[in-house]
DNA sequence: TACAAAATACCCATTTTTAGGTATTGCACA
DNA sequence: TGTGCAATACCTAAAAATGGGTATTTTGTA
């Protein structure tokens, strides 16, 4: 696959030179995106390719046509970004992943990264933490309490003014199922209003605000 | 209304140039600078240039020397961006203040700001917020929808997910009267639900996201 | 195959919201 | 000086949400 080739282990010597390193961004921030394409373009001692994309539907296509040597995501790209799936889809052995924190992020979610990197991050920083995970090997799960994807579509209803009547009849399921899945909901976020499953379900872009804008 | 124009069709203005717009930005992440200056330039219909400043010195030079038209800092610059102190010291009657929300900022930090930019504005969207402050002139109100002050205000700590008892304990208020107002907004506004009144005063504006992010 | 998680469903009790009514006080404006 | 509205407060009743429990079926995976 790619040119740049990752010798081994431990490798004290100035890393690369050995070819370009292809680096995607998964950010739906296009401030991020492109400050951080921006930077990482311009770091000196390395030569980077950067392929910004947008949305999940561009990262799917991204993986598909294109080599990338580090993946940088946030944590919450596509609502929530479930990087064990997306190690199992994109079985990649050499494929690194960095967390691109920007808001607030549960520390468990970072836990799977190979690497994070901050917005108060500068150009040393990063380059720093490019050499380490250039460097590194494994990386280990961690389960996370992450919604499920029936969850995530309940809390799309609830966003959209449903009650959880509506919820069930709209998806032929019985209001105690809807019950069940809202309580895990609240559960696992530890959010337990509407109000702010709709901050979270914004925030974290389950749903659009301009999808919804219409509903209420 | 200003000079600048979209579309290179101004007219007389009060402002110094026509044509071109000059931004400052002045925050310590360089992603953010980076990534906010790259929308900037690229943003159709619009002739801009940009001048980045990462510290409190490299902005007062930058005040010293530069013609800006808008600043765009974040609140959090050099620890607390003082706006007042700042409006004395660069008396600049047209000079427009914008803050780059990226973390959690306090409501009242913001209401000094002329306008603000958050990390999840988009093109689109960041170059409306352009137009509005270049425009600030005739900008009264167009007879809200009838929203009283009260009303807004109980509106605040739905969003934020209060219960109506707590708000009517936060406010000092009984309970009945919560109850009250809020039967009030549903009827103007004719959205009865807590998620679609989140939208709503999203939308409006009658809460910042990034302000109502750190309660949920 | 066996296990874990997800999705489904129901029970209970309590709290909260919604929706209708009414009523008093104060303030602004014509 | 009266009219209208904002803000306050209370009553009742129904609907909905919340928080706790348990249990079955399905599904994916070790």
């Amino acid at each position: 696959r790619t040119g740049y080739s990752r010798n081994g282990k431990g490798k004290g010597g100035k890393m690369k030179t050995e070819g370009t390193i292809h680096i995607g961004i998964a950010d739906s921030s296009g401030i991020i995106r492109m400050g951080l394409a921006a930077i990482l373009k311009r770091l000196p001692n390395w030569s980077i390719q950067v392929t910004e994309v947008a949305t999940t539907e561009a990262l799917k296509h991204c993986m598909k046509v294109q080599d990338i040597d580090i993946l940088m995501v946030s944590p919450q790209f596509g609502g929530w970004f479930n990087i064990r799936e997306f190690k199992q889809t994109y079985p990649l052995e050499e494929l690194k992943i960095v967390a691109i924190v920007s808001t607030m992020v549960n520390e468990n979610d970072l836990k799977s990264f190979d690497e994070n990197i901050n917005l108060f991050d500068d150009s040393n920083s990063i380059s720093q933490k490019l050499a380490t995970i250039m460097n590194i090997e494994e990386s280990e799960e961690s389960s996370q309490d992450s919604l499920s994807q029936r969850e995530r579509e309940i809390i799309g209803y609830v966003v959209k003014g449903y009650t959880n009547k509506e919820i069930a009849e709209t998806l032929f399921l019985s209001i105690h199922t809807v019950i069940t899945h809202r309580r895990n909901i609240t559960r696992k976020l530890q959010i337990h209003s509407a109000a702010g499953l709709t901050i979270y379900a914004i925030v974290n872009k389950i749903v659009e605000l301009s999808e919804v804008k219409m509903n209420i």
